[in-house]
DNA sequence: TATAAACCTATCTATATAATAGGTTTTAGA
DNA sequence: TCTAAAACCTATTATATAGATAGGTTTATA
């Protein structure tokens, strides 16, 4: 498995922010209940996020998390690469890279490659619902 | 991580016996050797190449294992599945496939999709280094 | 018949994954 | 000014997976 629970909630939660109201702070309780995740995980995955400058959060009541920049400057590569620690599909030892036998070393370079292509060319905007002109919001 | 030391080395395994004498047996304790991994955690892996037909063993004095096919059949993809039990680079409960949100199905159905591409076309004969006509063996 | 090999079954340890628990601090609004 | 709601913090726990190791039995060959 190259992308655990921790890269699939921060994507989902990147997205539900997205989806919503892109000024207002959404609290990671409505979070939790749309995305079916429970809001103590949810913690763990957004500090995360929120140390990463990816989403802000703002503290007490009314209060809640938004996103800091436009969802098509998220790329889905950079946020499983934060939340996993490496794009690699390879394991390393103590953090370090493993020494690669010759012959299969190009291997998972390029298979890293090809992951890394695929992922670098998917934001955040492209896997969000756009809210259509149609929508209109309770300001 | 998607690939294990399961999957790298079958792989590696699969190379070294591609790389020596096609038709001679060789014994697990000159690739363990070779390829500086135990003999021992080789046995585990040599077991389920040999259960799906992609090696064959012969026990006794003069024994050891070979390829059944020539290595130019033998994808990498099918041999990462064999030893992993997928290629799927996000998480499954229990064996089941998650049921994905809608968003990100596609997402990790299309990584899935390039991961598997580019395994596809890679065989280990690609990886093994050929054996020259100049060679000369001691049969 | 000794030796070398595959083959078999079980066990073990460390690490990573996936979460939960129980608080403290901050802020808005009644 | 108090209360509620929210983020934020630190620690703990349960389970699964990864990565092996141990100790044997069976088989074939020279």
């Amino acid at each position: 498995m190259l992308v655990s629970t921790k890269g699939r909630y921060a994507i989902r939660v990147m997205i539900d922010l997205a989806e919503h109201d892109r000024e207002a702070y959404i609290p990671l309780k409505e979070i939790a209940k749309r995305q079916n995740i429970s809001e103590k995980y949810l913690e763990v995955i957004v500090k995360s996020l929120s140390q990463a400058h990816y989403i802000e959060g703002l503290r007490g009541k009314g209060g809640g998390y938004r996103l800091v920049n436009d969802p098509s400057t998220y790329r889905i590569s950079d946020i499983i690469e934060l939340m996993e620690g490496t794009l690699s599909p390879v394991s390393t030892i103590k953090g370090e890279p493993i020494t690669f036998e010759d012959n299969t070393k190009t291997l998972w370079e390029g298979l890293e490659d090809v992951i890394r292509k695929y992922l670098d060319n998917i934001t955040i905007q492209d896997l969000s619902t756009p809210v259509q002109s149609g929508d209109f919001y309770i300001i």
